[in-house]
RNA sequence: GGCGGUAUAGCCAAGUGGUAAGGCAGAGGUCUGCAAAACCUUUAUCACCGGUUCGAAUCCGGUUACCGCCUCCA
């Protein structure tokens, strides 16, 4: 079984082939560091996680970039606003970054590189690029120029005389062509700035991927990704570097996941229309947001609204509620079922689906439906009188399995229970045998109101919390 | 103007030629002392028009609506 992407370069879904057997090099385009990230910018963040859990999954080592663009003119501005240094207010966000996808369950990239420390490799690279004739130098900044590069045009299949109406030249700007983009701007006076063959200044935006793929993943890799706004003119722009660069493909396989809209409109920070990650995990079990964002496909937009997030909640709750059904069913198992066979082939059967959904671009939205299955199919098995430990497990183990794929923790809770409320669970017992039901509902509501929720199984009296919020 | 996306039940969402997965919400039933959890049953002909085909949500042409990129942006 192969795995196939949809890759935006051809716009077709093609059969992965990985540049090395059993291993994938990724770069995912990291946040511009100057604010806390909205759940817009969290979209990506998740969804490539999850590329690289089920390539994990599957086998494969995966070297996973995901860099921090540490210095730039947003940067610059907000570090002015507000009076710090450009790299305290760099780091408070990195570090609010990491809280917020950690929360979220993005496992740590294999490396976080940053602008500000890849700049001896950006200059490099630079230098090169003006050798080659690619690019130039004007009183103090670098331009490449995309009309030297033949490619140029081919990840987001623009011809570059159609481009030619969007692109403009600000007032003060050097350009020989408006296509031209900055692969070093000259620093104004005082600014933070790095020294360089051209004179004290710092990298434009474009050319830091170029030279932190070529850095920690080679000249060529597998899978470049990132948000659907970066296909042009950021990804465009990366191609043309690169290639230019090393007369070598950059990357095999381009990935962009949608994007998250509000009112059916784009979220983002210029347009003012969004809502932060760390207020929403605040409000929300950040599995939920996570269930949530993974219930559609990561092509596809998703509108982001409070009612959905609570029948994202709803469904996760159900697959929970299954697991510890089963977890709460073991102890009054038994060894062995002569039904056992058939219940294990019907798991294996599942567990194969799931992998057919994956394999296909990474379709989430089919691996939770049949996610779902297997969570019905587990009750569906607690219904029987008698039940085998090792068919429990079976269940237990492969929905452990599909939720790590997805990034979903399932909360193992050791928690004891205070002696007095043991107590009361006791006393409930014997009030039910003896048809106290007054007195049993009685002691029920007064947990209910200390958030224990009880309930009565063939198999005796379970408990579990309720949820806090949300 | 160039390039692209979306339109499927009350809501969300899969599905690229063979008579519409899944979840949420709702209704009925079963189990339960009552609940809870769970199980069973139940709710669509796929924006519109035309075409290709034995057969289309799925292919082709057209129409409408909404969204996005082309400018910093996940």
């Amino acid at each position: 079984m192969t795995i196939t992407i949809y890759n935006t370069l051809t716009r077709e879904k093609e059969t992965f082939r990985p540049l090395e057997e059993n291993r994938v090099r990724m770069y995912v385009c990291g946040p511009t560091v100057y604010n806390y990230i909205h759940i817009g910018n969290a979209r990506p963040a998740v969804v490539f996680d999850t590329v690289r859990r089920y390539f994990e999954y599957k086998g494969f080592q995966v070297d996973y970039v995901l860099n921090f663009t540490d210095v730039d003119d947003k940067i610059i501005h907000a570090a002015n606003d507000i009076g710090e240094a450009v790299p305290d207010v760099a780091n408070r966000f990195i570090d609010a970054y990491l809280n917020d996808v950690g929360a979220l369950g993005v496992k740590k990239a294999t490396w976080n590189p940053r602008v500000t420390e890849t700049m001896d490799d950006i200059i490099t690279f630079i230098q090169s690029l003006i050798d080659k004739g690619y690019a130039y130098e004007a009183d103090g900044d670098v331009y490449f120029k995309p009309r030297s590069f033949a490619g140029y045009g081919k990840l987001s299949h623009q011809s570059i005389d159609e481009l030619r109406s969007g692109a403009r030249i600000q007032v003060g700007e050097k350009k020989e062509d408006p296509l031209d983009f900055a692969l070093w701007k000259k620093a104004k006076d005082s600014e933070i700035a790095w020294d360089s063959p051209w004179g004290q200044g710092r990298p434009g935006w474009h050319i830091e991927c170029s030279a932190m793929a070529k850095k920690y993943l080679g000249e060529t890799i597998d899978i470049h990704a990132g948000g659907q706004d970066l296909a042009f003119p950021h990804h465009e722009n990366e191609i043309a570097q690169s290639e230019a660069m090393t007369g070598k493909s950059f990357a095999n396989y381009w990935m962009h996941n949608g994007y998250i809209n509000i009112d059916n409109e784009k979220m983002s920070k210029s347009l003012g229309n969004f809502v932060l990650t760390k207020d929403i995990i605040a409000q929300h079990d950040p599995q939920v947001v996570r269930f949530f964002m993974l219930s559609v496909h990561y092509r596809h937009p998703i509108n982001f609204t409070e009612e959905l997030l609570q029948g994202a909640k709803n469904s996760l709750d159900r697959v929970k509620n299954a697991y510890s059904n089963l977890e709460h069913r073991k102890q009054a198992s038994m060894d062995a079922d002569k039904e056992a066979d058939e219940w294990q082939e019907t798991i294996a059967a599942l567990k194969q689906q799931f992998e057919e959904a994956m394999d296909d671009d990474f379709n989430t939205a089919n691996a939770i439906a049949v996610l779902f299955e297997m969570t019905k199919e587990a009750n569906r098995y607690l219904e029987e009188e008698r039940t085998s430990v090792r068919v429990i497990e079976a269940f237990q183990e492969h929905m452990e399995m599909l939720l790590e794929v997805l990034g979903i923790q399932l909360e193992q809770e050791e928690e004891l229970l205070d002696a007095d409320i043991e107590a009361l669970l006791y006393e409930r017992e014997e009030a039910r045998r003896n048809r106290n039901f007054a007195r049993a509902d009685e002691i029920r509501d007064s947990l209910r109101e200390k958030n224990i929720i009880l309930e009565d199984t063939p198999q005796g009296t379970r408990w579990k919390r309720a949820d806090n919020g949300s």
